[in-house]
DNA sequence: GAACGTTGTGACTATGAGAGTGACAACAAT
DNA sequence: ATTGTTGTCACTCTCATAGTCACAACGTTC
């Protein structure tokens, strides 16, 4: 039951990695037989026993499965790492070759009108994870951070921090004890504080629903803003960027209003 | 027009990577304007003006493009290493997934019964090279190899034979000498070789459109032939496991036929 | 070697996702 | 007020893929 769940996912998994249903079932099935024939595979995976040779023959060429030509037939799944690594192996051949094709895709006449009244929002962790690290690389002046959940705290982003210019000032808050004394640790050139964000939770301007992620302010003239959905946790960001935003000139104030009395007294 | 074909093939991986046409046509025309409204990307992309809106939402919450939501919407790609870095985490997390998923539903009846007159097939570079590296990483008493094409001696391939133990006898062989000095200087405790392989040139035996690719013994119980078809430039390997295969006893006869005689005077 | 189940191939239908189009109300700009 | 732009829906069309079937080749059994 619990393996029929795990089967489940990993089928999804690879799914979401470009194999087809049954290429998915059929590796997942062979996954935990050591070998078999079509048959076997049609009955542990449901899936119709004419259709497997096509399947394998797809992951047969993705590297994925191993054939013995005899008859009947055999098929072994490629042990999980060497599986994984050579996905990772694709992966990176891909994602490479795309890097390679936009860099010499780019130049094209850009109406380049530098607004600087910008709003952009964003969504999902990674994204906005790595845009708040390139963010933290630029800085020059200062670097302003609240952190409202712990799993935010990652290593990228403590290497990001760490290599700021040390002229930069850091300012980093948490929204607990625990996470500002691993905060602390992790980057000891920064300024920590047990602060809050309690303005912003107490204040019923936002839906409800909304934790505040990460907030990010610097050198006073790019501001984001993440907050995570509770059921889905999802994160989504707003982004802005310029000096006369509208968005960080009211994020200076809150800022300066929320993180002064460092030490609010009301204990929740 | 190269830059046409650049972005056609920047659509085609980020297809292959799972976006769909107008996602990718999408993300392409925006990496090469700064920023943009629907109605121009439109003209640029080919898209539908009407669709794209769609597109740019499932974008947007992939974390590669940001929306400003402003009338009319302004829409930007995320910067290339960013998106890049983003996809690649999408990715790592997926992968790590299946791993925990796939190692923890192995657990399944399994018909193990050892079989030693077995021939797997399989195909891919990546896949074979894996398992080239593999079989390497396991030997305890001799490897045998001979490489027909340079772009075979990969990094990975020189680390898993540098971390054999030194008792284990490496016996390499090359297609050319630059490429046996290549190796003798990767892997010093191998004893290299040119030769040859106009053993198998030369035998008609094998349908003329194949190359070698590369061939590899371990401990005399397992053999890896690797075949390149010249025009689609895929690699498709057979496999041998077991002492007693009768595939492994013919490459050993083969090898020591074509091994010996190290120096064959015929000058091509 | 006759009879039966198994195996592999190819061709077929059905369904659903996604490509492509149009109607239309809300909006902005003279 | 008029006109073009913008964003949303609802729709059709096409094609990939899930799912089924017929059948010939093969192997196994008695």
């Amino acid at each position: 039951m619990s393996t029929d769940d795990t089967a489940k996912e990993a089928i999804e998994v690879l799914q979401h990695l470009g194999l087809k249903e049954y290429e998915a079932k059929c590796f997942v099935g062979l996954s935990r037989v050591s070998s078999g024939t079509a048959k076997q595979l049609s009955e542990i995976t449901d899936v119709p026993r004419t259709r497997i040779y096509d399947a394998i023959r797809v992951l047969e060429a993705q590297g994925l499965v191993e054939i013995q030509h005899s008859s009947p037939q055999q098929f072994r799944a490629v042990p999980v790492e060497e599986a994984t690594e050579t996905l990772r192996d694709q992966y990176e051949d891909r994602v490479e070759r795309l890097q390679r094709a936009l860099s010499r895709t780019e130049p094209v006449e850009s109406n380049e009108e530098d607004r600087v009244q910008e709003v952009w929002s964003m969504s999902g962790t990674d994204a906005i994870a790595n845009r708040a690290n390139q963010l933290i690389s630029n800085a020059t002046e200062e670097v302003v951070l609240v952190l409202g959940d712990d799993s935010l705290l990652t290593d990228e982003l403590v290497d990001s921090l760490n290599e700021v210019d040390p002229e930069t000032e850091l300012l980093i808050g948490a929204a607990t004890e625990s996470l500002e004394s691993r905060v602390h640790r992790a980057v000891p050139n920064a300024t920590t504080f047990v602060s809050g964000l309690e303005w912003l939770r107490n204040e019923g301007n936002v839906s409800e629903n909304l934790a505040i992620g990460r907030l990010l302010l610097v050198d006073r003239s790019s501001i984001l803003v993440s907050t995570i959905v509770p059921d889905t946790h999802e994160e989504q960001a707003i982004f802005g960027g310029g000096f006369r935003n509208g968005l960080v000139a009211i994020s200076r104030r809150l800022l300066a209003q929320g993180l002064l009395p460092q030490h609010d007294p009301r204990p929740e």
